[in-house]
DNA sequence: TCGATTGTCAAGTCACCACTTCACTATTTT
DNA sequence: AAAATAGTGAAGTGGTGACTTGACAATCGA
């Protein structure tokens, strides 16, 4: 299992379009050309999408016979959250910390 | 509470000075100028940073006098989280629904 | 084996965005 | 009042990335 850049993972579903195969993803697998039909955009556009996608980890390929099965993939998603959940704790341990104190230097 | 937009939140943070800003911001509030001193960048720059993780809800900021105050905001972040919390449910059902069967047309 | 389907590779174009500079305003300090 | 500090606004530049086209490879159905 590699490790995941997060900040590629932000940068992956920073785009529209990716954010659209994800979200197909995450209702049923695809092939490339099934992704392609309803974004107008070329198949090859659409297979430059999965390269990012795949490359941080939200998303994992196949390819069978001559077509290219693609699925969601947790680990992009799991760094997401636990990239969330790290700042999260971060800031609100400091508010309780101190009651509504100013911070000096 | 104006809504968020969930793609201005992963632009946002899919760049490396920007997550450095609210890395910090995660820590303890701070000026402008006190952000720009580290990132080797001017303080128009960390402003424009800040105004892109302000619209997003990620940060919120507020002037007294001639100093500009920013502070984390958890809006973003809970946009972010629930982005996240309703894709995984909606794969994590699929996976549940059928065995392992494939899916057809 | 011929044609259609599915995807890949390489190269080019265009818009956008991170950053800069420079001029300026407002506040604070001496 | 003068000088230093903190930030804002407008405009320009360079690099990157989302897309295209066109030529090709491989697999599948007739």
């Amino acid at each position: 299992m590699a490790r995941i850049d997060i900040g590629r993972v932000f940068y992956a579903l920073g785009d529209p379009t990716r954010r659209a195969i994800v979200d197909r993803l995450s209702a049923a697998p695809s092939s490339v050309s099934r992704l392609a039909a309803p974004l107008e955009i070329t198949v090859t556009a659409v297979a430059q999408h999965l390269a990012v996608l795949e490359e941080c980890g939200l998303v994992k390929t196949e390819k069978v016979g001559r077509v290219r099965t693609c699925r969601i993939e947790s680990a992009g998603f799991d760094a997401l959250q636990g990239w969330i959940a790290e700042h999260r704790t971060m800031w609100e341990r400091r508010l309780d910390a101190l009651g509504d104190i100013v911070d000096e230097e």
